[in-house]
RNA sequence: GGCGGGGUAGCUCAGUUGGUUAGAGCGCAGGACUCAUAAGCCUGAGGUCAGUGGUUCGAUCCCACUUCCCGCUACCA
């Protein structure tokens, strides 16, 4: 049996620069590709940009380019993005590319043949202003004329010709996919808005737009183009070059494993998304993940508050590293979380300077100054030595567990805990007590870099350049690396030197 | 309004399928040590587990009510 593991992130909006929930949705993504693929999985790690719609056709034309080199532009900005956040993606999908548009295009093409799309009229009130539709309950009326509740505009009645999906026919299919498919939609609290969300009624999905051009040709209709979600969901076919179904990235990734999003896309990619592949005879994707929103401090982030974290400044300040080590530690997977300078220092400080990177330093040190970096080869364990070894072997299913059920904390929290361990076991030995005893000189100093060995390759989907970095001067690297060594307590080459490594994280 | 989630130490959050002294990290106080980024280790202070009532031998965990917070209640993404 292949071992493979498809994962994705949304394909991100351009219209603005890439903020904090971006780079949160890119990490987390991030952080399971990796661990997969140290466990010996086949990984396809997926994220992108959607760049049609009306926003991005104005944009353009408010910058005087043509619009598709507008694309490009804001594109790279997304895709310069993954290299800021040291992403693992195999690769990077774009909705302006011809793959993508084959792909929506056979889609749209088998519905439409199945039936599944038909053409009839979109309408409701519509406010030019605000360039946006309302319902009955979002107007008032005053004086006899429509306006909208919220901006106060007037709105008027409109009508457009749309195709339709029929949505409304897949809703007792999804209930009974839900049902089948107990851990679809995660986490469970939000499981239970998109079934009951799903219960209150499906209304068929308008599907295309004829009042703008920038988007993927209805193939029978070139005065439609596809509109938002058929185009958008699909990228994560086509980048398996969709609709060629016997490719082998399409035989070997899909269903996907894993979609990340984040709450705010919730329903489109729990109830749409499987609708849409259940009625062009496609299995469904294994799971959808929506996080919760990065806030700053206990608000969401906005201009007008001004208490905006740009992700590239944060890096810039503080690293790379740190900002992964916070949003995956701090955050409560599944939950809204928050982030501030002063919290990111302060984890920055406990966390990984005095905690992990002193534990690295202490040790190596100690190692260099009485072993002169070398491994002996006479090594000798304990049965305490032992059972503080084997804690990686007790609890190696447990960890596999966590990582299946996208329970990030849990894990986490088994790496803090090794970390506090560590520390701990080299003080309670006190090896610079035992200077003439050279065997368990040797042996604690040896234990004490396996444990820091063990640790690491935990910590290398969270923080990999500097995991890297640690597995390097013991002579290990990204190639070897494997999850399940983590078992091993003779790793490290006896015999060996280790390098000495400078400071990981300096205080702030 | 309807449906759903939640209110646990100063702060951020775990947890309990009901059972002896309710947990972690950070912060705070004290102590012993010195290999290390004045880091690490040990000890301690600090909680009527939102409120009231009920079920039970026993409730933070179950039930009811009250109160506060949050999410969803469809076509911006």
């Amino acid at each position: 049996m292949a071992k493979n593991y498809y994962i994705t992130t949304p394909i991100y909006y351009p219209s603005a620069k890439p903020h904090m929930g971006h780079a949160y949705s890119s990490i987390i993504a991030d952080f399971f590709a990796r661990f997969k693929r140290i466990q010996g999985y086949n990984v396809f790690y997926l994220t992108g940009t959607d760049e049609h719609g009306q926003k991005i056709e104005r944009a353009a034309k408010e910058n005087n380019k043509d619009t598709l080199l507008f694309c490009n532009e804001i594109s790279q900005i997304f895709k310069d993005l993954t290299k800021k956040l040291n992403l693992s993606n195999n690769d990077f999908i774009r909705t302006t590319e011809d793959r993508h548009k084959k792909s929506a295009t056979n889609i749209w093409n088998i519905l439409e043949k199945k039936g599944e799309i038909y053409l009839s009229k979109y309408s409701g009130w519509y406010s030019v202003s605000d360039e946006a539709f309302y319902s009955e309950d979002e107007i008032e009326d005053i004086d006899g004329k429509k306006q909208s509740i919220s901006s106060g505009s007037p709105v008027e009645w409109v009508e457009e010709e749309s195709y339709f999906f029929k949505l409304s026919k897949w809703q007792e299919s999804l209930l009974k996919f839900y049902s089948e498919n107990e851990n679809f939609i995660l986490p469970i609290s939000r499981k239970n808005e998109v079934i009951s969300f799903v219960k209150s009624g499906l209304k068929d999905l308008s599907v295309s737009r004829k009042s703008f051009k920038w988007g993927i040709p209805v193939p029978s209709n070139s005065d439609h183009v596809m509109y938002v979600w058929l185009d958008a969901l699909t990228n994560y076919l086509s980048a398996l070059n969709y609709p060629n179904e016997n490719d082998k990235l399409y035989k070997d990734f899909w269903p996907a494993d894993l979609h990340i999003i984040g709450k705010d896309i919730l329903r489109f990619h729990a109830v749409y998304w499987p609708a849409f592949l259940l009625a062009a005879g496609i299995k469904p994707p294994k799971r959808v993940y929506g996080h919760g929103w990065i806030l700053s401090g206990d608000q969401k982030m906005s201009k007008s508050k001004g208490n905006i974290l740009d992700p590239l400044q944060i890096i810039q300040t503080y690293g790379l590293d740190p900002l992964r080590y916070y949003l995956i530690k701090e955050v409560s997977f599944g939950n809204d979380g928050n982030i501030s300078e002063e919290k990111l220092e302060n984890c920055i400080n406990s966390d990984l300077a005095n905690n992990y990177g002193n534990l690295c330093q202490r040790v190596i040190s100690f190692c260099e100054k009485n072993a002169n970096l070398k491994i002996s080869e006479s090594i000798n364990f304990t049965d305490n030595d032992k059972s503080i070894l084997s804690i990686y072997e007790k609890k190696f299913d447990e960890i596999l567990k966590f990582i299946d059920k996208q329970d990030i904390n849990s894990y986490i929290n088994f790496i803090v805990t090794q970390l506090f361990a560590a520390n701990k076991y080299f003080n309670d030995e006190a090896p610079w007590k035992k200077k003439s005893d050279e065997l368990r000189l040797n042996t604690i100093i040896y234990t004490s870099l396996e444990l820091i060995r063990k640790v690491t390759i935990l910590l290398y989907p969270i923080i990999p350049a500097t995991s890297l970095k640690v597995l390097k001067s013991f002579g290990i690297e990204e190639k070897d690396l494997k999850f399940e060594t983590i078992i091993d307590h003779n790793y490290i080459k006896k015999g060996s030197k280790i390098k000495k490594i400078g400071i990981l994280f300096k205080k702030i």
